[in-house]
DNA sequence: TTGCTCCTCACGTCACGTGAGGTGGC
DNA sequence: TTGCTCCTCACGTCACGTGAGGTGGC
């Protein structure tokens, strides 16, 4: 029956020495035998037992988990549980790591909006990512009014054109005005810019803001802050919140 | 301008006072101020870093990455190639997790495979998990070998039939006969199996093999090593390593 | 005798958590 | 004065890595 060194044992399941030394310490592994000089010996059997080790370690299992698995009785009983929490910390894990990265993929697409950015900016790229998923659901209402209105202009029209009965689409102008005045106030109360310049947040006037050019992201505004002119990035504001915030 | 205490700080940014005092320590968020006696007061500013600091937090960076990231002067220079590395962190992070949780869902299905089990019974099922490719593989290559000779035999009696030339069949039969031999050797040569009883791997003779009933993942054999006879789990396994391994 | 391997301390890692024992501030 | 909050040590976590200084075994 040959016998193995700590080095040997390492070698041969692809760890450290260290590592043989620290599960001999925390009495995973002892070994079977020790030489005169006060060397670790472990036999065929350690071998085996050790590879089961560097196993169950590699499902993410601790180490503490796996001595108290191995020193148990009948581990048939609970290595199926250990197995269904192992799965739920992996799974867990796995999702939050992935929020992680969806996170991160967002700020990388946002830092391609700025000219250039202070340390400051930071806090403002933070804050259009908190509100983004708001302020997509405020356009797709804005998207859905818009239809709305098409399709009353339309119907309407189209009954003026084959029916010869032009009050409905009188009707339906006017119901497209303030349906027009509703959203867009509505629009404005909810909106606030980023300036690319000074990097604050501000509202600008409804007059200014509703003449301006703009993009799907950006709108061209003065700063309130700076003065600069350009185009600005949008988000979503809270009434009830500060602006700090 | 408002001051915030530890504990303001810490509840405005959703974390622990233990973490703003840590923080503290390790120079990444000095307090702007101190009371007299002693107390560490935040101001404006101050919450808002934290909040900066929270957020790259969240992003999976280390608190040392942050703190230098924050001392840069142009951090701009620097954060993409940081997100750039988290990104590839991040998804090592995640193929690994989706790595070991596919390794545990396989020990789950195969446990289920086994009657009962010890300690010992862990090195078998982690033996038939990693041979489980080249066994799947063998298994692929047995299905098509199969799959030819059916085609051969097929097409030598469509020309008996249809042209009424019988030789190509007998040809036929001849190869497959040929095949067959040479497939169920190679098959034999890489096959092993586990006792349920007594957890050992052992090679059956040929014969015994050969006529013996199976399923899709085992076959009925007589144990070499403690005599059992019942359905025995197939594994693969390489002529040169030992059953040891 | 010379390398090589192995031995045992003992400190370091990372981002805090958890007391202990004391004090500030309303 | 009484709670409550905050303060500073200082040790613990987890699975080892990394020396230092010494020795076994071929």
């Amino acid at each position: 029956m040959s016998k193995y060194t700590t080095g040997e044992l390492a070698k041969l399941c692809g760890i450290t020495v260290r590592t043989v030394q620290y599960y001999d310490s925390r009495n995973i592994l002892v070994p079977s035998e020790f030489s005169e000089g006060g060397r670790r010996l472990y036999s065929e059997d350690d071998l085996k037992r050790m590879k089961l080790i560097c196993f169950l370690r590699n499902l993410g299992l601790s180490i503490d988990t796996i001595g108290r698995l191995l020193l148990e009785e009948h581990p048939e009983k609970v290595i199926s549980m250990l197995l269904e929490e192992q799965e739920k910390v992996l799974t867990e894990e796995i999702s939050e790591r992935q929020e992680r990265l969806l996170l991160l993929n967002d700020l990388q697409s946002e830092l391609k909006n700025l000219n250039h950015f202070t340390v400051e900016s930071f806090n403002d790229i933070a804050y259009i990512m908190k509100y983004k998923k708001k302020l997509r659901r405020m356009h797709m209402h804005l998207l859905m009014v818009g239809f709305l209105m098409e399709a009353i202009e339309i119907a309407t029209l189209m009954i003026w054109i084959l029916k010869g009965v032009w009050w409905p689409f009188i009707i339906g102008i006017m119901i497209a005005i303030v349906l027009g005045v509703l959203i867009s106030t509505y629009y404005f109360k909810h909106t606030i810019y980023l300036c690319p310049e000074c990097h604050t947040l501000f509202r600008p006037g409804f007059k200014e803001a509703f003449f301006a050019r703009h993009t799907p992201k950006t709108r061209k505004l003065h700063c309130t802050q700076c003065g600069h002119h350009g185009f600005c990035i949008e988000s979503y504001w809270e009434e009830e919140k500060n602006v700090t915030n």
